[in-house]
DNA sequence: AAGACGAAAGTGGTTGA
DNA sequence: TCAACAACTTTCGTCTT
């Protein structure tokens, strides 16, 4: 029951908290599993825990002193973070002394490259940014590592076609991961990425479409079956209702129960059905809170179903 | 009482003139 | 550009478990 308490580091006690479970007060974080487990119960209240710590140890305020490691803050609104440094314009010097004529020619040299630097750097900056807020939405949707890279790469793609001037740097990226997750056979809606990243569906659409036309990807509609495998993973039900699922809707397909219908209500449907022959049954309502679709389109896919169906297989 | 069912009216997107 | 249309949603009352 308390296994997680003896396990590497020792995890750290929780003041305010209660278990949802219990209502044990005694909750501990536990950086080695990044969990929150209750000590009385073994309940596991919270998966995925960020360690804020540091990676060094000190055992004094000297040492604290000399290992930590953050200073002055920086930001992401200027290109470099704000960190590099800048060349005045005044040919004065830090006394305000101007300089004699040699320096002043060579001041200016140093200007000239500063600025071609810089230049160089816009796209750096813009790079950087774009990056960080792909990291955002691919951790919002707690979407793979491969996918943060793919999307990175598109988002380069899209920089070296100069695709980026005059639209936002978020709509651009959000539609780079959007266009990752399609291609990668991952049912995410527009709305969830939209969600994930505040900008507006019709933003995102629209950064969208262009991504894919002027980098000339062909992006495959989504599948009903990579709903399906979605809905069974929130649903946290056994392997086996995807796979019935999935026979209902190739069995759906053959019978072109399919065409014309929303993918997700399909899924849903499919979902529902499964669920219920299985015998780990989910409520209509359940299903579509996390299919996004209405408990009556579940309703009316499932009876267009069950009508031209179930007789035809045998599950 | 919760869940399932179904009718009816409303909504947003596509299609074709 | 506009009307027609199908799919889907919202709402709400009723039935079933």
């Amino acid at each position: 029951m308390n296994e997680k308490s003896d396990m590497g580091a020792a995890p750290e006690l929780l003041g305010v908290q209660r278990c949802s479970e219990c209502g044990g007060a005694r909750l501990m974080r536990d950086y080695e599993s990044a969990e929150v487990v209750c000590m009385d119960c073994g309940f596991v209240l919270d998966i995925r825990l960020m360690d804020h710590r540091p990676e060094w140890r000190a055992f004094d305020n000297e040492q604290r002193e000399k290992r930590a490691r953050t200073g002055a803050s920086v930001t992401f609104t200027i290109h470099d973070k704000g960190l590099s440094t800048m060349i005045d314009w005044h040919d004065r010097d830090i006394y305000g002394k101007k300089f004699p004529i040699g320096q002043k020619t060579q001041i200016y040299r140093l200007r000239k490259w500063q600025r071609r630097i810089r230049v160089s750097n816009a796209m750096e900056r813009n790079l950087a940014f774009a990056l960080s807020e792909i990291t955002k939405i691919a951790n919002n949707l707690s979407l793979p590592k491969s996918i943060f890279e793919t999307a990175s790469v598109i988002y380069r793609k899209a920089i070296k076609k100069k695709l980026i001037r005059g639209r936002s740097i978020q709509g651009i990226s959000a539609a780079s991961v959007y266009i990752t997750c399609r291609q990668c056979g991952l049912a995410r809606t527009l709305e969830e990425i939209s969600k994930a990243s505040n900008i507006s569906i019709k933003e995102l659409g629209r950064s969208y479409r262009y991504l894919v036309k002027e980098l000339k990807y062909f992006i495959p509609p989504v599948k009903v079956n990579q709903y399906v495998s979605k809905f069974s993973n929130q649903l946290t039900v056994q392997g086996k209702v995807e796979e019935i699922a999935n026979k209902i809707i190739v069995a759906a397909r053959d019978l072109k129960l399919t065409s014309g219908r929303g993918p997700k209500g399909i899924a849903a449907a499919a979902s529902y059905i499964a669920s219920v022959l299985v015998g780990e049954r989910r409520t209509q309502r359940e299903i579509a809170e996390i299919a996004k679709v209405t408990e009556v389109t579940i309703r009316n896919r499932y009876k267009e179903l069950l009508e031209r169906l179930l007789f035809i297989m045998d599950l």
